[in-house]
DNA sequence: GACAGCCTACTACATTTGTCGTAGGGCGTC
DNA sequence: GACGCCCTACGACAAATGTAGTAGGCTGTC
């Protein structure tokens, strides 16, 4: 029992998903979710899914009128940040600004991206 | 056999990064250089892991001696880049500005770093 | 009041991953 | 030439994960 950190599969976290787009509901409703993002599952399937993310305390269900209504409690930020901090001690020795500059030299920001990042580097800078 | 992207697990991932770092080596060579980095595993350990490194088209080797000598097929990079598109498209919805803001705002970043950053924030600016 | 449709509770099962153990073949050394 | 050490080949096995089937309980509608 090493309390993993999230340890979430690649399923759970499009459930976990999900529930961060929708909020609060029912298993029918994460299934309709999923189905109209084009990931095709069955409804028991969603329901195991959602189990073990109770059962690992990343998500909590309470009875309303027929159906369990489920909750993330395992925020977004939580798990991006614990993805981003793998992802640097594995590949980048824990180091960010390697991974930033690959970023930036992908060409994947758009112009206010671009414009924002430029306000954080002259504050950076001014401070440094 | 649906040829999965580079699924590696967090141990075969430990043992692909010793090879990047001491280059084409033996189990053995593995096997020291992640006990010299506090990991401590068996060395049939090692061995299971790089012979599924190499199952996996990940990994190669070749009898050199009396033990064989494995050397990485996967890259650095294209592992860091399906692992970084993964956390994309999963928690950031693709979009890699989100992430490189988070990332500055983490300040983990060197002031070399940011140097380097603002001369390529500049040249985006004037790009667009 | 029977049936369709939705819901939960269980059970199941193949794969993948992390970890090893054992058996047995060379080789260097005393 | 026996012993210890290193190496490979296999086999094992538990836990985690993805995926789903079955049984059986409500409920709303003809």
């Amino acid at each position: 029992m090493t309390e993993r950190q999230y340890d979430l599969g690649d399923a759970e976290l499009a459930v976990l998903r999900a529930l961060w787009e929708i909020g609060p509901c029912t298993v029918r409703e994460v299934l309709d979710f999923l189905h109209d993002s084009g990931k095709v599952v069955a409804y028991t399937t969603v329901q195991t899914l959602l189990t073990r993310l109770e059962q690992k305390r990343h998500a909590t269900s309470n009875k309303s009128g027929l159906a369990y209504v489920y909750r993330a409690k395992l925020t977004r930020e939580r798990v991006s940040k614990s993805r981003l901090n793998s992802l640097l001690t594995q590949l980048y020795d824990g180091a960010a600004g390697p991974l930033v500059l690959q970023l930036v030299r992908s060409e994947r920001l758009k112009p206010e991206e671009i414009k924002e990042l430029h306000r954080l580097i002259d504050e950076l800078d001014r401070r440094s």
